[in-house]
DNA sequence: TGCTATGTAAAACGATCGTTTTATATATGG
DNA sequence: CCATATATAAAACGATCGTTTTACATAGCA
């Protein structure tokens, strides 16, 4: 594992777990095993290391993301939060810290969030086998639900989101 | 308008609008309008005074959440945000914002929590006439993904939520 | 052999953090 | 009228913030 991916993964991790703001950059050079010189050299600055995650996080998820059904789109959720944990939504949890005030996370963010509505809205429309906008939102607003009640209900939530996403689609369907 | 209470509504404020970790005391002091000396002597510490804004918008939050349907509850959620503005759920903001590691914090979000889905619990049995536990946890689900949802998709977010429930309310009572 | 790239260790930068202190001012009520 | 409470302004506390710098080590390649 090169330095730049011992950077990114310490980092992504320490923002998750302790916060953005919290997370101080003598800390992170302690979990990423490198000097503080060396991580500059790499990240620029703490700004464009918290943008550089967020991009390597909508990476991954969004790979994950590449499903045909809504069913397995809440199983994807279960997946992930079962491996990477029940913290929320990294993306919006980044805007709140920051207020919403520095470009690159605002727009890092603002990118994500227009992929993700876009995968729901396909994946909707590949499972109807019709595009249903209406439809598309209310699994977009369970899927988000299931993300953030997650984090104190456990993966009952998740359960509730797909169940409640499978009468919702079997109702359109008719 | 007292002391304590300017307090409280200039540190709400602030804490929503720019987190509370980088939120400091100097600004807090500032935008309250009175001596640090005063505000230590109100609140006791920057973590006091978290916790005590979470508690004070328990109540708030709690005290509009009176109501006996599952529409109302979602008519509750979108005049809360034209009032208050959405910038997600603050209880699980300043949870995340501190990893979860600050005792009075974490138990003030886990109050609201626990009495959150006491409440929407409640108002599903009184809706469907009796208890349903599945439904509660799927309406609690989209009023969670509705809050989130909303940063980035407005009000239509609570729209599409508030309709999936009609959806899912409809069914179970049939 | 020497240049370049890439790394470390450690100190230092000014700024800001949360908090306390010192020194006064101003009301209120017995 | 004088104590008490409650406020202020402003400086200072040590700690930590994000970032840069100085000085040095190691490896690959010309």
């Amino acid at each position: 594992m090169d330095t730049t991916n011992k950077l990114i993964a310490a980092a992504e991790r320490l923002f998750d777990r302790h916060g953005f703001v919290a997370t101080g950059m003598d800390r992170l050079t302690e979990a990423a095993g490198m000097s503080s010189r060396t991580l500059y050299k790499h990240a620029g600055s703490k700004t464009q290391l918290m943008a550089c995650i967020l991009g390597e996080r909508d990476r991954r998820f969004m790979a994950r993301l590449d499903v045909g059904t809504v069913e397995a789109l809440f199983k994807v959720l279960d997946d992930w939060i079962r491996i990477e944990g029940t913290r929320g939504c990294l993306f919006l949890r980044s805007n709140a810290e920051t207020g919403g005030d520095t470009p690159e996370i605002a727009e890092a963010v603002r990118m994500h969030k227009t992929a993700f509505q876009n995968q729901v809205a396909r994946i909707v429309a590949t499972d109807l086998g019709h595009e249903d906008p209406e439809i598309a939102e209310q699994i977009l607003v369970l899927f988000e639900g299931a993300t953030h009640a997650a984090i104190y209900r456990g993966e009952g939530a998740v359960r509730a989101a797909q169940s409640a996403a499978a009468t919702l689609i079997e109702r359109a369907r008719s």
